[in-house]
RNA sequence: UGCCCGGUCGUCCAACGGUAGGACAACUGACUCUGGCUCAGUCGAUGAGGGUUCGAAUCCUUCCCGGGCAACCA
């Protein structure tokens, strides 16, 4: 599984696993002992979205370091700010996880398991005189606070009686206070270099209904309060997190240190995962959603888990390409073409090759009996043998696609024009003789001619020809809706210049209504990915596609290397 | 600009004082019943200066550049 980690010497052949920075410190500290060898991590997502790549990354790096190192791994819900956060999140996350393959085993906890705890540990910091709760509102203690250059000043309740913070918190947790009124706040210093430091509020008011503690409490821990703590509750060894929050941890430290905790765990940050033409904040991610832009958390162009599981992305491949990119400390994009390398990779070995027309053009065979039908072997797939072979049906009036012929081409155009032989994929070599043009001057129907001793595909005199074009039988073609997706923007770095959302790729979606594909996909499942030959990998698009009128999603199309030919006016 | 973190091929990661390597991308060519795949090859990097050392991407130092931190968000 992890063999993309490894290096491989070239003249001994002996593998050296190349541990990331993390992997390194987990290594170190189990085999000091620390813990009692002991190792376990935890993913904390806030239930306020959904899933996407950025967070697949920190669940295999979290869910792989505690298998590798034999340890446990617990899924934990960071609820702490109920106005933002819903059960429709919780729901999404467990599906999105448990499809990436992460296993919590029963160990699904919630920061709101732990609020009694915390406040009795709120209290405690109380009564060591390390916590205090403050009047100050919120522009009085942004102004306290001081900047970055200066240091703050303490707020004139810093110095009240236990007794009396005791007194107010038991007051705000029932509500008997309004929001804002009162904040409790830790003691530590109003002049600490790391603004995280000067007396950060731990608990605030906020009436609002929880959606597992309803509501039971009026104030909510802040992030820095619950966070280490429940860390701590669950014996959580490495606390692995993002760079953001770097910050953080001297505070995360000073409350583990002030606490009567049952275990002491350690916060270790690394690089969050950036892609090229897409957006990966939830904030981002949401506004896209709400102003429609997709048409929902699981839009197939969407960063989501969601979106990518809709796209025809397999956990395996979404697994690769996490242990592809590696974990560091520094900030990087990940180029997205390594991601959809990932699904290419994999579906090349495994998708069953079917043949599709996406825009068709219709061709008449016109030396083809007429009301004659062959029944045509075509391979599967030519990188699995044990995968065998199918039949599709050829008949004198066929399908191929528009853009395999033109009336005048370029001289390295290897498909049909007037006078040229072409391979129909497994069936025979034709050669077009005509066109019938309508009246806006657009070619509607080719005659051709096939050569029947090509029956099969095979040259019968050892003639060579440059193209082998995909066909489907016109009375036998099943028509479909083909959803061709793009980048969702155009740039690679959508917020470098401009609003994001400037950047939007308005042909991020194509809808191809009239695609006619071979009969035999009416035979895929739901599961399934397959190869329209020429064009990519495709599946079906798992919310609107109905046996009886298929929609069908590309998940990423093949290299096409005439493409890039012509784009580079090399064609001629 | 106070404090913290980081700068290695176009991109991502590795090299942990001892030959700067892999993957993706790009480019050549071969092969091909998918202009796919595969194969062979090419291009291509240690931010800059100084120091320590037999030897520095790695240690020290100055500078430069990028990111984070002043929510009652996480």
């Amino acid at each position: 599984m992890n063999d993309d980690r490894k290096t491989v010497d070239a003249e001994s052949g002996d593998t050296t696993e190349n541990l990331d920075f993390i992997r390194t410190q987990v290594r170190d500290d189990q085999s000091e002992g620390l813990n009692e060898g002991r190792v376990h991590t935890r993913f904390p997502p806030e239930p306020n979205g959904y899933l996407h790549i950025g967070h697949a990354k920190s669940i295999v790096l979290n869910s792989g370091v505690s298998a590798e190192f034999n340890g446990k791994f617990n899924l934990r819900f960071d609820d702490t700010n109920p106005e933002k956060e819903d059960t429709e999140y919780v729901e999404s996350i467990k599906t999105d996880m448990a499809w990436l393959g992460a296993d919590w085993e029963d160990r699904e906890f919630y920061a709101s398991d732990y609020f009694e705890q915390l406040y009795e540990w709120a209290q405690h910091l109380i009564k060591e005189g390390k916590a205090y709760v403050c009047s100050l509102n919120e522009t009085e203690i942004r102004e306290y606070r001081g900047t970055v250059k200066k240091a703050g000043r303490p707020s004139p309740d810093r110095d009240r009686s236990a007794e009396e913070s005791l007194e107010l918190l038991e007051g705000m947790r029932h509500g008997k206070f309004d929001e804002g009124a009162y904040t409790l706040r830790a003691k530590i210093d109003m002049a600490h270099s790391n603004m995280k430091m000067r007396d950060p509020l731990i608990y605030r008011i906020r009436k609002v209904h929880h959606h597992r503690t309803g509501d039971a409490w009026k104030i909510y821990p802040m992030y820095d309060f619950a966070h280490g703590q429940s860390d701590a509750i669950e014996g959580i060894t490495h606390s692995i997190c993002t760079l953001e929050f770097e910050v953080n941890r001297p505070l995360y430290e000073w409350f583990i240190e002030n606490l009567p905790v049952p275990h002491k765990p350690r916060q270790i940050e690394f690089a969050r995962l950036n892609l090229t033409y897409t957006v990966m904040s939830k904030r981002k991610l949401l506004q896209l959603v709400t102003e429609k832009h997709v048409s929902g958390w699981d839009d197939p162009r969407m960063p989501t888990i969601s979106g990518l599981r809709r796209l025809g992305y397999t956990t395996e491949s979404v697994r690769r390409f996490c242990n592809m990119i590696g974990v560091a400390k520094r900030d990087s994009t990940v180029d997205l073409d390594l991601l959809k390398f990932s699904i290419r990779n994999e579906l090349n070995m495994t998708a069953t090759r079917y043949m599709g027309v996406l825009r068709p053009l219709k061709v008449v065979i016109t030396n083809y009996p007429e009301g004659k039908v062959e029944d045509m072997e075509c391979i599967n797939n030519p990188e699995d043998d044990s995968a065998g072979t199918r039949t599709v049906p050829f008949s004198r009036e066929l399908y191929i696609e528009e853009t395999d012929f033109r009336e005048e081409a370029p001289r390295k155009f290897f498909r049909l024009k007037p006078g040229t032989e072409v391979r129909l994929k497994h069936a025979y070599f034709i050669k077009c003789n005509d066109f019938i043009k309508n009246d806006a001057g657009e070619i509607t129907e080719l005659h051709c001619t096939y050569d029947p001793e090509s029956y099969g595909g095979q040259s019968p005199d050892g003639r060579k020809v440059k193209g082998t074009l995909h066909w489907v039988s016109a009375e036998h073609a099943v028509t479909a809706e083909v959803r061709l997706y793009d980048n969702l923007f155009r740039e690679p770095f959508p917020e470098a210049e401009g609003h994001f959302l400037e950047n939007l790729n308005p042909e991020s979606l194509e809808v191809l209504p009239n695609a006619k594909l071979e009969v035999n996909i009416t035979d895929v499942t739901p599961d399934d990915r397959w190869q329209f030959m020429r064009h990519g990998y495709f599946c079906l698009d798992s919310k609107d596609s109905k046996p009886e009128a298929l929609v069908i999603n590309r998940t990423v199309t093949l290299k096409d290397s005439w493409a890039k030919l012509e784009a580079k006016g090399k064609g001629k």
